[in-house]
DNA sequence: CGCGGCTTTGATGTTCATCAAGTAAAGTGG
DNA sequence: CCACTTTACTTGATGAACATCAAAGCCGCG
């Protein structure tokens, strides 16, 4: 992890943060900010920690998870730009509620939680952006946990796969940035099965498997799996 | 479903829609309010419908849920006053994601959208307490969809049963307000299982079952299974 | 080089859904 | 108010889905 300078005019996440702001409100608000890197497997925050920064991810993809009483891990979903700010718990706790570890290489930008708050109270608008940004990620975290719940393991395994397919890597082959123990912790099931699960796909040429390396090679019934398995 | 009136100064909840609020606000904001009353069982909002008011659980205890496309009801969660007012959805999308039912008897009051939009631009200390009135609902739900979710069947029902005990009626002996096939539609199990656990708790002396009257007669095993089972 | 972590496959047993069948309760129309 | 239908509840038997256990190969790293 290493802190990196910044220009927020040229930040892709200005229109998230700065749309509804004067340009003097942008310059005291960034006067506090930090910019950190992180390589995968860095951990960026750590369930029960105290909660001091406003963070939100400018590049990369990190996991949300929680950890159990026996060091189990869930995942609880997979981030990427935009999907990820530390909206969950960070207005109602004062700790975090889970911990959050990089699966890819990743730059997250670290705001003064106060800086974050008086803008609230004093910025209709910018408070507004905020309820429509945490509505929209909870509701893509309660429906995705939903999705899963009600599928088969093949299913289940569909699933991730259509999801990075879609959402991430928008490509039929890609790297996938989670381990098999990884993916079983994100959608509810051992990594043996998830491997076995992987190996039928292959076998049935649905997919081509090189360590981590996957192609997609019927993205119809991957995707009629991941609807209906 | 009937109208009411009813006398806002004396609302349970205006400590969370009024607080921040003067005087002349808050009958602004009351003049287009409505309240209404549903029995067990009626739907107070339907998946897929327009959202054109902000409601809020005024007394009673209502489902969330969703329906497949075979038809079958997956429930999210169950909310007391409080616990549901519709921030879910409501400030993200133009409909509704879920469906909601009383499952008792319950009041709801009706806002006007527009003049919640209104109230959070104008008055940043009121937009701060919905943002966190929404952070603690949505880390509820997904947090009991994680507890739920890693736990077997015999953990699943305890749960049910101890989040009854702890959280609504905060007493050993209540009346259930979910059939069995609910109570499998929130916890992910088929309703005879559902059924085989609560007997099995029966013939372990751990509940004692009388139709949907239920009665904890060993507090601390069932509280351990719902932890650990 | 050896150790630990990740991956893979097979064999085995447990958990759970499904099917079937019957009883009880609750609503419906004559 | 009673036959009738429907819905909720209950139990047992069966098989499928899945976790667990075991063993071995692979790779990266100190």
């Amino acid at each position: 992890m290493d802190k990196l300078t910044c220009d927020c005019e040229q930040c892709d996440l200005k229109s998230l943060f700065y749309t509804h702001l004067e340009k003097e409100e942008v310059e005291a608000f960034c006067s506090g900010k930090i910019e950190r890197e992180y390589q995968k497997g860095e951990v960026i925050t750590k369930e029960g920690s105290l909660i001091k920064d406003f963070i939100y991810l400018k590049s990369g993809l990190v996991k949300l998870y929680q950890t159990d009483h026996q060091q189990k891990e869930q995942i609880i979903s997979i981030a990427k730009p935009f999907d990820y700010v530390s909206l969950l718990s960070v207005f109602s706790n004062k700790q975090f509620n889970y911990s959050v570890t990089a699966i890819e290489y990743s730059v997250t930008c670290c705001l003064d939680m106060g800086n974050i708050l008086d803008l609230v109270k004093s910025n209709g608008n910018y408070a507004l952006g905020i309820i429509e940004k945490m509505s929209k990620i909870t509701d893509k975290i309660i429906n995705s946990n939903l999705e899963i719940r009600k599928k088969h393991l093949r299913g289940r395994v569909a699933y991730v796969l259509m999801y990075f397919h879609d959402e991430i890597y928008k490509n039929k082959e890609f790297e996938l940035p989670l381990s098999r123990k990884e993916i079983g912790e994100f959608i509810g099931m051992t990594t043996e099965n998830v491997i076995r699960t992987l190996s039928e796909f292959r076998k049935d040429k649905i997919i081509s498997i090189n360590g981590k390396i996957i192609e997609i090679r019927d993205l119809d019934t991957l995707k009629s799996i991941a609807l209906y398995g």
